[in-house]
DNA sequence: AATAATTTTTAGATTAACCTAAAAAATAAA
DNA sequence: TTTATTTTTTAGGTTAATCTAAAAATTATT
């Protein structure tokens, strides 16, 4: 069935709202992330429930069906690979890829992206870390600690970021802090909750825990 | 100014039709390419030379103003590029590119569509032999023979193509005329303008006149 | 449990891009 | 130079996606 550049963005944003939680997503909730108004949400809701795309009960928020899941997927899967895209050949930096990942995604061809995927040597993750769903629509789940969840002195390599706004992308990249760097935890400061922490052996500085909670690290030692 | 989709195709095609012509493009001519209407074509001409990309007098027929020709190449050098890079990077065969650049054409990103034409060396044609606009947006004047011109028996190369369908590029790969391609001319017939040639030193086959007209050709000697 | 606050939905409009049918203008033919 | 034909425009409507304002349902608070 057909399908609008905007309704596969309501598709993206209750997919990934649902990845937060797993009760039902509110309005609310995707008039914020759509930037728009509840009453267009509703509408919105109500046609694509009529196209077996989500399951919505008027008052009881909604979730994406089986066939709107795979949809969102495939979305993402087309975001991720272009980013990689952006990067990897086009020289781009982190920060710079989001927006036009964003109109990239909607292009529509199994085929392109198949190659694409090929192309750039099947990668398991985007520039920040994010898992690449593959071509059947199966996200690995990459099970990662949040960075201000740890809770003694440890090892541990940036995996990836839980946010990808160009303000945050650059205050890492100032930090040397990219994907694979390895952080040795010196300190945790009751306080604040800032961390006191040394990036790739160079000698250790504070990080808040406002940025902490949006790095995703493997524990190494 | 912001620009939609529609209003891009629009000066696309007006773009497209005054190549061949000096004349103002009427508004049957841009309704038969837009596959619609002549009432929506009106509503769509007045709109576009409210914005200031057309010049256009009702019942006189429309031509692009200069900031509309900037526009319109701009999409074409997207359009174009893109079609390199599916056939270079992507592996695509040369019919099959064009519904996939109607999509990426749009793509809105000066700084990824550079990085693009660096990326693939700056090729001066698309896979057609079509010229691509540079950064400018100066298209170079390529100037080809149609083989179906050539009066005499001569030897050619295939430089270009005036028709982009999959059914007739498909002929053309079948017939093993790719670009570049030798051609050496063994007859012309007055009967059915049908061509006697010989392709890359094979032996020599007929073509139609009705293909002859849709291939470019460098005259060698 | 009743009331207050919040969330969500409905009702009615708006805009972009399209449509059909009819009117008007331009062009071609008698 | 009238008349006929074709082209183009106008008038009025439709659909997708949005909006504001008001009504209804849900949730939270006394």
């Amino acid at each position: 069935m057909a399908i609008s550049f905007t309704e596969e963005n309501y598709l993206k944003v209750i997919h990934r709202l649902s990845e937060a939680t797993s009760e039902d997503i509110s309005t609310n909730a995707v008039a914020e992330l759509m930037q728009t108004k509840a009453a267009s949400v509703t509408d919105m809701l109500r046609k694509l429930a009529e196209k077996g795309w989500v399951n919505y009960q008027k008052y009881q928020g909604v979730r994406l069906s089986v066939e709107g899941e795979k949809i969102a997927l495939s979305i993402v899967r087309k975001h991720r690979l272009w980013e990689v895209f952006l990067v990897d050949k086009m020289g781009f930096n982190w920060d710079e890829v989001h927006e036009i990942a964003e109109q990239l995604e909607h292009i529509e061809s199994d085929q392109l992206i198949n190659k694409l995927d090929e192309y750039l040597g099947f990668p398991k993750t985007d520039p920040h870390g994010d898992p690449i769903p593959n071509k059947e629509g199966i996200l690995p789940e990459l099970a990662y600690s949040h960075l201000s969840d740890i809770k003694a002195t440890k090892t541990c390599k940036l995996m990836g970021v839980a946010q990808d706004s160009a303000v945050f992308l650059q205050l890492l990249t100032k930090l040397n802090l990219s994907l694979g760097a390895k952080l040795d935890i010196q300190e945790i400061n009751e306080f604040d909750r800032s961390i006191f922490v040394s990036i790739n052996d160079a000698s250790p500085i504070f990080i808040s825990h406002e940025v902490a909670k949006n790095i995703l690290v493997k524990i190494l030692a």
